[in-house]
DNA sequence: GATCGAGATTGGAGCGCTCTATTGAGTAGA
DNA sequence: TCTACTCAATAGAGCGCTCCAATCTCGATC
């Protein structure tokens, strides 16, 4: 910097000014400045100028597991709005253990980033408030009812609705649900199914499962094996896609042709919905927009618009695909 | 840092002594500056640390598209070999498009990494061999025979000959591979499959194809449609994932068992492959190894250990699912 | 032609830390 | 008791930048 200013003939301050994009500089230094800059190759060291500045043009990321694409979708969303705001982000995995979040996190406070993002957290509800005092933080995929963290996650609850809407509108009366048991998202997806089929005066039918196809395969086995004709139902809304790829295993096991005798709904839209073979019925989470929502809000905190906590719930949108129809029968 | 020196009755350049674990500190200060560290619940500040040190503990990552499992795989890698030598990542994505990689890596480079790892970019020669002016760079999924520039990339030759060989040493004679055109990794693929099939004096057939599901459909609908009964190959070895699966999709439809009439291996492993339903035998790429490895070639750079350009390529491992078996009519 | 004021430019302190050289306190040997 | 060392601790400069207050420049005004 010091021999732009020299070569430039003008003092580091200037060289400063014209790196910032201030108005008050004219042409003629501007212009001689660049080009000494370019001569010399210089470019601003993003450290020295947050540290005298004490601003920080840093977001720092927790995300508990990256190899889920749902993260990655995130992640996506993320770099987007950062770039586009002027900030980078500083990433640590926290590989799903409390402790190592926690050290990841002391790491990522360490470079004072203006804000944190943290995606699922496993971390102690604490040490998230701890973090929260120090620094803006956003939290996707989690709840918290912490004053100084705002929220941003998917409304599962009408993301269910919208799912079992769609059946019952095709006129499927039958529709029971795969749970997807103690995962996070199950509960609210649990709740709106059974908002959706109460709304309808229809009778829930929850059958325990799991997040994944072989628990798919097996709740189905099950069903099958203890209930009669009249008594299956025509269309199944299962917890995730996975589950709905292995329950659809299991109805083509016994005979019975998808969507034309049962209708099946996934959860995610994964690649795996895409495959033409498959061509799943599934909800859509809108990952990278999350991603795209947490930064903003993130934002408006670091920048002081805003104090009071904000509680971002995404809508969630149906995919409609090949594996749901009417009922067979309906008229 | 000048409170915590103050409360512990000690200068500031002890507690610095104390925070780097320097072992010239007596046991009674190191305690003393430990404790008022506590108290005051200081953390020592990154940013300044790496201003002054004149290090950095930041690597540098620039990926093409996180939303490839592949590279978020390979990132994990990434995190899990840097977290452990005390570097951090500083993730920067370029949407596939060259202007925008050059941007993301300028602003990478204005934090002084210890070095750069480029996954996959589409960035220009000249801009990565710029980029190696000025600090060391890996380079994952990508070849370079710049000077200064080391890589990493899957072994996709011999990753192809595993699988072939597997089907040969099943007995099988008529394989074909589902060519992935234009794809990166389909040049090295098509190789090692042309290799095998020489090394054991058998015809190779390569059917153009894509990396896509509804390529691999259409590539064995154009297959069975112009072949015989006996000219029929009894092994396909598709160019990935998605495209075995599309082949396996036209083979059940045209009347064809899998594996018992056509055995059938795919590249890449992706979740898909693991599906109970699906149990793809397929080509596994050691990605999270292959951003390990790419962390510690790297650093050996940035130690000075090594100033020659290294080429690392993993060896890829079959993995035997439930789509190949003996051909019929074989023992 | 002197004065004023607005805009352009600059000097210098300081951000939080490290690092070199130096001082201080013991300790052992003569 | 004195010198020679060693190990622990410190002072102070400086990393590359920003930002405040101070200064300079120059056209407009009287």
């Amino acid at each position: 910097m010091e021999d732009v200013a020299a070569r430039a003939g003008v003092s580091r301050a200037l060289v400063s000014l014209v790196f910032n994009d201030s108005p008050k500089v004219s042409e003629r230094r501007r212009a001689a400045v660049l080009a000494a800059a370019a001569e010399l190759g210089y470019q601003p060291h993003a450290m020295a100028k947050a540290l005298a500045s004490r601003t920080s043009t840093v977001l720092g990321v927790l995300v508990s597991d990256l190899r889920n694409t749902f993260f990655a979708d995130v992640i996506e969303g993320l770099d987007g709005a950062a770039t586009q705001a002027g900030f980078e982000l500083v990433l640590n995995t926290g590989s799903r253990s409390p402790a190592r979040e926690a050290d990841a996190l002391r790491r990522l406070l360490s470079f004072r980033p203006a804000g944190v993002v943290l995606l699922s957290p496993v971390l102690a509800a604490s040490a998230i408030a701890a973090a929260a005092r120090r620094v803006p933080v956003v939290l996707v995929s989690r709840g918290s009812r912490q004053p100084g963290v705002d929220t941003v996650n998917d409304d599962g609850v009408s993301g269910a609705r919208l799912a079992v809407e769609h059946l019952i509108s095709l006129g499927h009366r039958r529709i029971a649900h795969l749970d997807g048991g103690t995962a996070t998202a199950a509960a609210a997806r649990r709740k709106g199914y059974r908002q959706a089929m109460a709304a309808h005066d229809l009778p829930a039918r929850v059958l325990p499962s799991e997040h994944t196809d072989t628990a798919g395969e097996k709740a189905v086995r099950a069903l099958l094996g203890t209930v009669e004709g009249d008594d299956v139902p025509t269309a199944l809304f299962a917890g995730n896609d996975f589950n709905a790829f292995g329950a659809i295993s299991a109805l083509e096991e016994a005979g019975l042709r998808v969507p034309e005798d049962v209708s099946v709904v996934g959860y995610d839209n994964t690649s795996l919905a895409a495959l033409r073979r498959v061509s799943l019925t599934t909800v859509d989470q809108p990952r990278m927009e999350m991603g795209r929502l947490a930064v903003e809000t993130l934002l408006e905190r670091v920048r002081g618009e805003r104090a009071e906590p904000v509680r971002q719930l995404l809508r969630p949108t149906l995919v409609v695909r090949g594996t749901t129809c009417p009922p067979s029968g309906s008229d």
